[in-house]
DNA sequence: GGTATTCGTCAGCAATCGGTAAGGTGGCGG
DNA sequence: CCGCCACCTTACCGATTGCTGACGAATACC
């Protein structure tokens, strides 16, 4: 698996690193925000441990840009304990666990294995909807075998709704998914994805369910 | 939903109710912690909004008794901006999420909806009465498997039914809980809701209990 | 630095909801 | 057997909710 290292303490970088490549891990280590996100634009990575503060900036801006970029890597948090509010918002923006500063390397070490297993049985393969195939590793979606072009905020939302494509997802969820907490969206943004999602991919994939929200069309 | 309100300034905890009720809850209030566990021994609350600080004694104390008896309710802790501790403390012994005082009644409401949300939708499972099944998460109903779609206040009516589908609920509970609490319809709104909800459901789901009020059919 | 996407917002339209009211039905006491 | 009262059913229409095309600002890409 290949991890980057996000920490702008030298000897602690160096020691986590460490500790992932003696289980096998290809790591690489970033000092600084504008660091991890050149390495985030140019690799894949399979999950990123993340420290909040940096010299730089706050590292929740990496963690929003991934996900507005619909990019599903995994990203473990560490923290300083008095850093409580951050822990929160960075679990509400997407991320996937924490750490508490200064934490065991071999605890870090099981947080590791056990996102990394998560992630790999929700990776899936491919998801099938009557016309609609979605492979979600790959962030591709075909119709009736022609691939279609989504924008990072229409993949969300189909991603979404393909992961449980039995439960109904209401807008609010959404936003909470797709903006921060406190980012309200005075309008109907979601519906006008959903309305450009329909003109793509067809009237069947997304049903509306009438005062609660949106849930994939039945197959 | 039927919510605790936890707080020992009067007029914080009457503003909070009220723009609880104004969002369609059931709101009671408890402005020492003896009164809230009396509540909480007494009923059975969807969501509690905590102080912490009391003059009687710590709300914490309240949030362990609850995890001790395994009672899943949700819980806001309320607390001032220098008690970060406390906040910790509070997240630690089982809260689901804080407010910092004097906090903004509409972000407080938006906090609550979201726990609720999440709850709810975790609460998932699936009940089954007869030829009806009921999907809470997907806010859907069966009937000989074939889907029927609902409309809000209908499903509002089905869930509370079939939650407690040994208890008999009056009309005028089904005001309160559709509604707000002082809620006047001065009509057969509830009637007319029923009727359609027969219309589509068959007529053995739902049971008139005459002068009393409705009850989920025995299948 | 120029061009193309992307995304939030808005407005107008369409569909559906839901409270109300009015007339009908049926159970129950007398 | 009668009348009353609780409940049922249906139509109506204002209010709400959702859909879509257009526009402009922000952003990414070359």
């Amino acid at each position: 698996m290949r991890l980057l290292v996000v920490e702008d303490e030298h000897a602690l970088a160096e020691a986590a690193a460490e500790h992932l490549r003696e289980a096998g891990h290809a790591v690489d280590i970033a000092v600084k925000l504008d660091d991890a996100q050149a390495a985030v634009r140019a690799t894949s990575y399979d999950l990123i441990l993340l420290d909040l503060q940096l010299p730089d900036g706050d590292g929740l801006t990496l963690v929003r840009d991934l996900r507005n970029r619909a990019a599903s890597t995994p990203v473990l948090i560490a923290t300083a304990r008095d850093q409580i509010m951050q822990r929160i918002q960075g679990l509400e923006a997407g991320a996937d666990d924490y750490l508490v500063k200064p934490y065991d390397l071999d605890e870090m070490l099981a947080r590791v294995a056990a996102i990394l297993r998560r992630a790999d049985s929700s990776r899936a393969s491919q998801r099938q909807f009557g016309p609609i195939s979605i492979v979600p590793s790959a962030q591709v979606v075909y119709l009736n075998d022609a691939p279609v072009r989504l924008t990072p905020k229409e993949w969300a939302i189909l991603d979404r709704l393909s992961r449980r494509p039995d439960i109904t997802v209401s807008k609010a969820d959404f936003e909470d998914a797709l903006y921060g907490f406190g980012s309200e969206v005075e309008s109907n943004a979601i519906e006008a994805h959903v309305s450009r999602l329909r003109a793509k991919l067809g009237r069947g994939v997304i049903e509306t369910v009438r005062g609660f929200g949106y849930r994939m069309g039945k197959g």
